[in-house]
RNA sequence: GCGCUCGUAGCUCAGCUGGAUAGAGCACUCGCCUUCUAAGCGAGCGGUCUUAGGUUCGAAUCCUAACGGGCGUACCA
């Protein structure tokens, strides 16, 4: 059901009775205030001018035609052309029970599934994943889940730098130390920096390192052996921080960046085909219109630059994956990279004129005083580290920890910890800096994650103690709770395909939380299992605690998060 | 310098592409548990939506400029 949707067809067609044709979709919006009923419809006044009508009349021509036989129980007109609208309640006990009996198996069928590639990720194998890749991680997978959801075909890929010349200096250093290097490759940031520290003290190793990155290039068998064995451990690091966090990227999603190496020639001589090239200090450019700087896709010295490979990419995801949309879920800061290797994708068509590209950009990770986000030395935080203490700091957040068992403590505190750390991610606008506060995310107040989590768990418990069989055929909405309540769970199917569509994982957020609040007014005044409810109102009561419970789990799914049967 | 982006309550944030009296949470004050989880609910307090113009019936939202913060500005990714 496509509530806001069905409205509109129903005014449309009262406006189809008054002759009047359209330009526009009808928009229909939630009332601003619960006086002015559920749904507002403010269109007539723009219409109006358009039509050189008075707006009140012709506001209150249309309420005359709009059929309120069906889901429109009453229409007002106010203020200077506003169009108020009240559903129905016996129509929304059909479209509860329907709700009730399919509940969101019909999701995925309402629209042309598309072939969507989500970037996201990404981490650079050269070092542990920190802090810095946890919002590429987190809005990229609940993306990459909202858009399966919804029937469409995701591709992820995972774009993990395994290339460069900081590899030449890895191997050399892994090759020199031999066993017990691979020892120390548990902990790859202090690998780095001893191979880092090596680099800079000693020129001879720094030659053999930059023979190493030339090796690897033209594929030395010795050199290449090195270099996969280095990125295999480093992409089991990887592996072991998307396990922990519940994202469903797996090795299989992998396209690394060296994947591409060998299309790189290609690009070039197909951009210089279409006369896009132009040599500017020795550095093969495509310049563009409108802009200051080229994109750089050959240096002076002959090596390709991060553009060249993005534009093989675009390429290898249009014409092998057949991707429709292709999403990059990326830090901000690269907005100026992609809007141009964008254009030249297009102006070199390595993607289709109708194929949509998106730059899902995200700001950075900030602490409390509001600065990037550090250890307090300065140093960055590895991410795995930053997940073992949310599920920590969750452990001792729990009320009723004496009472259970270790290994359900444990389960409880991981649901817990890493959903609040998921949450408070993508629960605001992704576009603005994000401050990173442990407090707020592990409270039980306001917009979190426990929050919807208790709310799930409440309902669980009302489950626990009853039998009654439900009936979707009996269903009796009447007070104004159950009819607000019913609204809200109707819209769940126009927020998720909002969100897909504009890629924001906080509006599902909002609307959980809504959809959580609201249940705990309907919870604080309709009771359902006290004494003096009739069955009648058990049934409907029930029925919408459990399409509740199920919206919550779901919406929660989508963002990779857990739901716990108690709390 | 140029470009992008942000500026909403003391703090953290929404505001659905122009609508009615700008909303939440935290903090603060005050109510509500012999009955489905009080980790909850209700009420109060708190705003010249950075500023100045413009567009129009109507602007936090769109346009222009200024101020302030963040970021980016050709051979790193």
């Amino acid at each position: 059901m496509k509530l806001k949707a069905h409205i509109g067809t129903i005014i449309h067609e009262a406006f189809n009775r008054l002759d009047i044709s359209l330009s526009s979709e009808i928009q229909v919006v939630p009332a601003s205030r619960v006086e002015f009923g559920d749904f507002q419809y403010n269109g007539v006044m723009k219409l109006a001018k358009s039509m050189g009508k008075n707006p009140k009349e012709l506001a209150l021509l249309l309420a005359s035609q709009i059929d309120t036989s069906g889901a429109i129980a009453k229409v007002e007109v106010a203020g200077p052309g506003f169009v108020n609208i009240w559903l129905n309640d016996s129509w929304l006990d059909g479209a509860i029970g329907n709700l009730f009996e399919n509940r969101f198996d019909n999701f995925a069928n309402s629209l042309n599934p598309e072939t969507i590639v989500v970037d996201y990720s990404g981490p650079n194998m050269a070092k542990e994943m920190h802090v810095g890749h946890l919002r590429s991680t987190i809005i990229g997978d609940s993306l990459a889940n909202l858009f399966e959801f919804l029937g469409h075909k995701v591709i992820r890929q995972n774009h993990i730098g395994d290339w460069g010349t900081q590899f030449g200096m890895l191997i050399a250093y892994l090759e020199e130390q031999d066993s017990a290097a691979y020892a120390k490759l548990k902990d790859l940031e202090e690998f780095y920096k001893l191979a880092k520290t090596r680099f800079d003290s000693d020129t001879k190793f720094a030659n053999k390192a930059r023979d190493y990155v030339v090796k690897i290039q033209s594929k030395d068998k010795h050199c290449l052996g090195l270099w996969e064995k280095f990125i295999s451990i480093s992409l089991a690091h990887s592996q072991e921080v998307y396990d922990k966090l519940g994202v469903l990227l797996t090795p299989k999603d992998v396209r690394a960046e060296s994947f591409y190496n060998d299309m790189l020639p290609e690009i070039i001589s197909h951009l210089e085909q279409k006369n896009l090239l132009t040599v500017s200090d020795g550095a093969k450019c495509v310049f563009l219109p409108e802009e200051e700087t080229p994109v750089i896709v050959q240096k002076r010295d002959g090596g390709y630059l991060y553009a060249t490979t993005d534009l093989a990419a675009l390429f290898y995801r249009y014409k092998t994956l057949k991707a429709d949309r292709i999403c990059y879920v990326v830090d901000a800061r690269q907005s100026e990279h992609f809007k141009q290797v964008f254009k030249v994708a297009k102006l070199a068509s390595f993607v289709g004129d109708e194929t949509v590209l998106e730059h899902i950009a995200f700001g950075t990770m900030m602490d409390k005083n509001g600065k990037p986000f550090k250890t307090r030395d300065g140093g960055t935080i590895k991410l795995i580290e930053l997940l073992d203490e949310a599920v920590s700091r969750a452990k001792d957040a729990i009320k009723s920890k004496e009472n259970l068992k270790p290994d359900e403590l444990e389960k409880l505190a991981q649901t817990i910890g890493i959903g609040a750390v998921k949450y408070a991610d993508l629960s605001v606008n992704r576009e603005a800096n994000y401050i990173f506060d442990w407090d707020k995310m592990l409270s039980f107040e306001g917009n979190t994650s426990l929050y919807l989590q208790y709310a799930y768990a409440r309902i669980q418990s009302i489950f626990s103690k009853t039998q009654i069989e439900l009936n979707k055929d009996k269903l009796a909405i009447q007070n104004e709770l159950e009819h607000r309540l019913s609204i809200l769970l109707l819209s769940f199917k126009e927020v998720l395909l909002h969100a897909a569509k504009e890629a924001t994982p906080h509006t599902i957020t909002s609307y959980l939380y809504d959809l959580a609040t609201l249940f705990m007014q309907f919870y604080e005044s309709c009771p359902i299992l006290k004494e003096g409810v009739s069955p009648k109102e058990q049934n409907t009561r029930l029925i919408l605690a459990q399409i509740t419970a199920d919206t919550i789990a779901q919406g929660l799914k989508i963002l990779g998060i857990g739901v716990v049967q108690r709390l």
